[in-house]
DNA sequence: GGCTTAAATGTAACAGCTTACATTTTTGTA
DNA sequence: TACAAAAATGTAAGCTGTTACATTTAAGCC
């Protein structure tokens, strides 16, 4: 059997009896064809089934409508939903995305970005600041315009949308320190390669020392993304002599996590120990108890995010700095301290 | 400022003092090429920062290493974590992964599968058998490989990887009646252009029937996918005269949402009623009561319809019909009817 | 050294589309 | 009806790679 070929504009041209040029100015222009051409075109158009070659097109016109984004995960429920929403405006404007991720590896992240590039992406989407100067400069030399998301910082070269973790994480370990606490537990991401969970572990260390506290008392543990790390991190904390009265944890996920184990453990939340989540994903109310957290405006962010990529693909004016406002999400996992904590010192 | 331009194999070649064959052949075949060129095109590559162009390289080889994927949403963690694993997977076979999401509206889908097929896509990864012949007609007409997951259908045209969604959910309610429940409350994704929801559906009135029991008495909401959709149903079903003993939700997060509309209610889960749910996410271990659901091995799933889909574009021989094995997962949100509810029939 | 054979490299056609420019047709007006 | 201007259509170059085939260079051997 031989293989099948695609029909190409040629035999649609030739089909509807005119020339290439005016098959391909029924597809990208269409009022600049009489009617009745046009209407003869698009008959052959369907009559043989004809895809135009996206190879050829974008060779030819130099412009692919295709912005690739890459997020370390596709698994984290805020990435997934913010690039959801990212997806749908960007199809409702005519484009196309390409998802790649880099499992937190910025090796693996460099390469997809030569990929995307490669495939002609005419903008790209980035988490976060995190990335050798390199490959930035190989962005600007290819002329790729490229934004970063879940992350605010106006000094970076990039542009940006999002919101600044450092001082969200501010807001929430001011809070709890008004609270009383003074034993602070923090179960974070890995902070390497990723400013997002750096800058949230730093604001936790700030909030101590304004407060006038060491922080280097902090119980911390850097772990992977998950339920059962998040688990697993909770348990030492906990196991260690003088446990924390609060456990401030870098996601919702490993709060909820944290939150499972300390029931299999009868510890009780927020009574015997307080534990915060970051994110404020559904998962967090359905936790009990619900989950005290940083609410994050995902999808919004995914939806302004592609309005953005778009502007600067087509030279339009956008704002380089965008920073969206996240608040304390207060529910019933983070309460006062427990007294008895206060006697063992 | 004049756009910069990328450098093209031809300007490597000219740096390198070689022929454009030569250049493709190190990119390609690097065997065939004299250690000592070799070195010099490398050299040129890098001092010029060149990205071979992909449409070029499509046009010219007709082969693109992509494979489309078009889920109905990223936000369903089952489908995102499956994805994850099938990226993962392509990746590591040097292959890219192109997402698409439909927003489980078959036009969108018939959009995106033509997008991804121009955009030169070596195969196709779907999920679930509901689409017209025509779109399956056109991915014949153009020979593209394309694997259907989430399913299991040995009698379907295309070829599938995934579990038989009518069979699992048969055991779930075999084991529901077993306990003794009479009164069905179901809270499904809506079936239309969802074979996984309609089989779920047709196997709980299959069970029904099968035990003596009029399936029309099924409390039935169909609904979209989400933690308040999922409540909104519960509240409804339960709020009817003569509410159910159980109530089956088709997926984690439906019965996660119905769980939590529960507990604002003051309905104790499973003493009250009892509550199921489908695909043992995360999400399923972290409510409490736990979720009794049914397992799916969506990672697996993955991974293995990446190894699939590939084996199908190298047109090596491969499974058509793989069936994986999921298995009740019972925990706690599942109990006994309550007595009360006998007496008032 | 001269020959055969293999390895390395070069030449040039080709892939399918867009678009500047050229040409033809239509429209509108005096 | 004739003519200018506008609209429609056609012609052909060019986008950047790959690869069959031709040619040159190197290797191996008597």
């Amino acid at each position: 059997m031989p293989k099948y070929l695609a029909p190409t504009l040629t035999d649609v041209a030739k089909k509807a009896g005119v020339s290439t040029a005016t098959v391909s100015r029924c597809l990208n222009t269409p009022d600049h064809v009489a009617k009745r051409t046009r209407d003869r075109v698009e008959e052959a158009i369907t009559a043989l089934g004809y895809t135009p070659n996206f190879g050829a097109r974008v060779m030819a016109s130099k412009r692919t409508y295709t912005i690739g984004a890459i997020i370390p995960t596709m698994e984290n429920a805020i990435f997934a939903r913010g690039i959801q929403a990212f997806q749908d405006e960007l199809h409702r404007q005519g484009y196309t995305l390409l998802v790649a991720s880099s499992s937190y590896d910025p090796k693996i992240e460099e390469e997809q970005i030569r990929t995307l590039v490669s495939r002609g992406a005419d903008g790209l989407l980035l988490i976060g600041h995190d990335r050798s100067s390199e490959i930035i400069d190989y962005l600007e030399a290819h002329d790729i315009p490229t934004l970063v998301a879940w992350a605010h910082d106006p000094n970076a070269r990039l542009p940006s949308i999002g919101f600044d973790n450092f001082r969200a994480m501010s807001s929430l370990i001011k809070y709890i320190l008004n609270l009383g606490h003074r034993e602070i537990g923090l179960i974070s991401a890995k902070t390497e390669f990723n400013d997002r969970a750096r800058y949230r572990l730093m604001a936790v260390q700030h909030g101590m020392i304004r407060a006038g506290l060491d922080p280097t008392t902090i119980r911390l543990i850097e772990t992977q993304y998950g339920i059962k790390t998040g688990a697993v991190a909770f348990n030492e904390i906990i196991s260690a002599p003088h446990p924390p009265t609060v456990i401030i944890c870098g996601n919702d996920v490993l709060a909820a996590g944290a939150l499972k184990k300390a029931k299999s453990l009868g510890i009780s939340i927020p009574d015997d120990i307080s534990i915060t989540g970051f994110d404020d994903i559904e998962l967090a109310q359905c936790v009990s108890p619900k989950l005290t957290t940083v609410h994050v405006p995902h999808r919004v962010m995914g939806k302004q995010a592609a309005k953005t990529v778009i502007k600067m693909v087509n030279k339009e004016v956008f704002e380089k700095y965008k920073e969206l406002d996240v608040y304390l999400k207060i529910r019933q996992s983070l309460g006062k301290p427990k007294p008895i904590f206060y006697e063992c010192f």
